[in-house]
DNA sequence: CTCACTCGGATCTGGGGC
DNA sequence: GCCCCAGATCCGAGTGAG
């Protein structure tokens, strides 16, 4: 199986999404093969729909919507003609639309008539079941030799030399450990194939379907879901789509403790027996407070030795919750930020300087840097002269970090990132560290294709196009704004589609 | 059903500066 | 008294595994 599963009516797709939304939400919901259907029967959507919808006659697209998508960086004449052709059938598929009409743009007129055959007019839904079944490839009750890769379920001799016997000598299957047997057939379709090369991350536990549309924007490639807890002590769950060849990986060396204990000795005498955890959860944004953390000493210090299960049971829910290590007597304390650092793979204060609570942010959204390495690791016998690496949502430059401790010359970087504190962390290692060219973009809609082409005709092209996209609206810890592809975040992910697609054909050309 | 886990955000609070 | 900022605090649903 190559590919998605394919289903035809793709009735679930998008079920998490709220349906008062006004002007988008009935057509995003109305999405897929059914779509009459569901136009025709959803008379309970609340309050009076402002629905952009060409059938309804007269009424025009809102101009909102319009500039949305211009603001995305897709010409006026283009939108408009994707929204009239489009109809009902959704957002994403006007997305796939606007990049079409961009690709074929470049050659024909917008009001060429495209046949709008061309274009998957039918959500297809995957069996998201399938997905992340692939967690772990580990043959029930095996001590594997292969790596937390779903696309290396068929070779073992693919998995790095002594490297990935390490990686799951103490791992349970926390996703069931049921393989499937499923050789990931790993033939990219003719146009998915690089350079230039693109590798793109994001939350694996996103809402129903996210993936299922990531991935078909992506040339239907499959994600590879990876858990960063095999390559450090902490878990961080993520899928990443990408182009690059997946034999000779090899991992940064040394290769870090995966174990709390090896990680961080100074804590093994502090260590209760009652707690069981030996790596951390995912490193988030945000910390517990002083008063959780003095709740649990006066718990402890008001209990026998061992504590009772009640409080047993609290104190290692709050521990896991917040990732709190043991650093005194009935005393835990959240992780530092020179820790996380440690944990995900960055030099001894790389983000130092900034205030704390930054810190914490910038980290938290950041990539493991040894997973994102072992990825990339194929890169460099490729490119011994060095790279051209467009950078998307950089972060503290997980990807550059990454590059560079796998000895890859950077020649040129462009990055994308809004953060000020961010790109000032990116620019100061960089001068430290790099003797290429770096240049910082903070508003990813000033990257026109123009500009685009400019930077190709300069560099002479880009060989990696990598980003991760912000998650805030897609991870299940947020309560509030948990709207996958289609809130305003989403622009996002499609503006690295948009670019992406836009490298491509902009270094076709030339 | 219960349980565990999740690249977070809105609001409150307190201090500094004016 | 007021604004501003940064830190602190409190907030819970979606999802999958068992």
């Amino acid at each position: 199986m190559a590919h998605w599963v394919r289903e035809s009516d793709g009735s679930d797709s998008f079920e998490w999404d709220s349906d008062g939304n006004g002007e988008e939400a009935a057509s995003f919901n109305a999405a897929g093969a059914s779509s009459s259907a569901m136009t025709s029967t959803n008379t309970d959507a609340p309050g009076p729909s402002t629905r952009v919808a060409n059938g309804n006659g007269k009424a025009g697209p809102s101009a909102a919507l319009v500039q949305k998508y211009m603001d995305m960086g897709f010409a006026e004449e283009i939108v408009l003609k994707a929204m009239k052709d489009n109809g009902d059938n959704g957002a994403d598929s006007l997305i796939e639309l606007l990049l079409t009409y961009q690709e074929l743009g470049n050659d024909l007129k917008v009001d060429n008539g495209f046949a709008s055959g061309c274009v998957p007019q039918t959500v297809d839904d995957s069996d998201d079941d399938d997905i992340l079944e692939n967690w772990d490839d580990e043959d029930a009750g095996g001590r594997s030799t292969r790596v937390a890769s779903s696309f290396d379920d068929s070779g073992d001799e693919t998995a790095g030399d002594g490297y990935c016997g390490n990686l799951s000598d103490y791992e349970d299957n926390s996703y069931g450990g049921r393989n499937k047997g499923r050789p990931v057939d790993r033939s990219l379709p003719s146009q998915a194939m690089g350079p230039p090369y693109f590798y793109y991350e994001n939350v694996a536990l996103a809402p129903k379907g996210v993936w299922t549309t990531i991935s078909r924007f992506l040339y239907d490639i499959q994600p590879e879901f990876v858990d960063s807890k095999y390559f450090c002590a902490a878990a961080r769950k993520r899928g990443y789509i990408h182009n690059l060849p997946l034999e000779n990986r090899s991992p940064l060396l040394p290769i870090p403790p995966k174990t709390i204990s090896e990680a961080f000795p100074h804590t093994r005498r502090w260590w209760p027996s009652w707690d069981p955890r030996r790596q951390f959860n995912c490193l988030q944004t945000c910390m517990s407070s002083a008063k959780l953390l003095e709740r649990i000493r006066v718990a402890l210090t008001n209990s026998s030795d061992p504590p009772p299960p009640r409080v047993q049971k609290f104190v290692l829910e709050e521990c896991r919750k917040w990732n709190l290590a043991w650093v005194g007597l009935n005393k835990v304390a959240p992780l530092e930020p020179d820790e996380m650092e440690f944990l995900l793979g960055f030099p001894k204060d790389h983000t130092r300087g900034i205030s704390r609570t930054e810190r914490y942010r910038s980290l938290g959204n950041s990539f493991q840097v040894d997973t994102v390495a072992y990825h990339l690791s194929v890169l460099k016998d490729m490119y011994p002269q060095g790279m051209n690496v467009l950078s998307f949502f950089s972060g503290i430059g997980g990807a550059e970090v990454a590059l560079h401790r796998l000895g890859i010359r950077m020649k040129t970087v462009i990055s994308v990132e809004k953060s000020e504190v961010n790109r000032t962390i990116l620019k100061s290692w960089w001068s430290q560290t790099q003797t290429g060219l770096l240049i910082e973009i903070s508003d990813v809609q000033t990257l026109t294709s123009e500009r685009i082409e400019a930077y190709v005709r300069r560099i002479g092209g880009f060989d990696l196009v990598i980003g991760g996209s912000p998650c805030n609206n897609l991870a299940g810890s947020n309560r509030h704004h948990r709207d996958g592809l289609e809130g305003e975040h989403s622009s996002l992910f499609y503006h690295y589609v948009r670019i992406l697609d836009s490298v491509k054909s902009i270094m076709e050309r030339l």
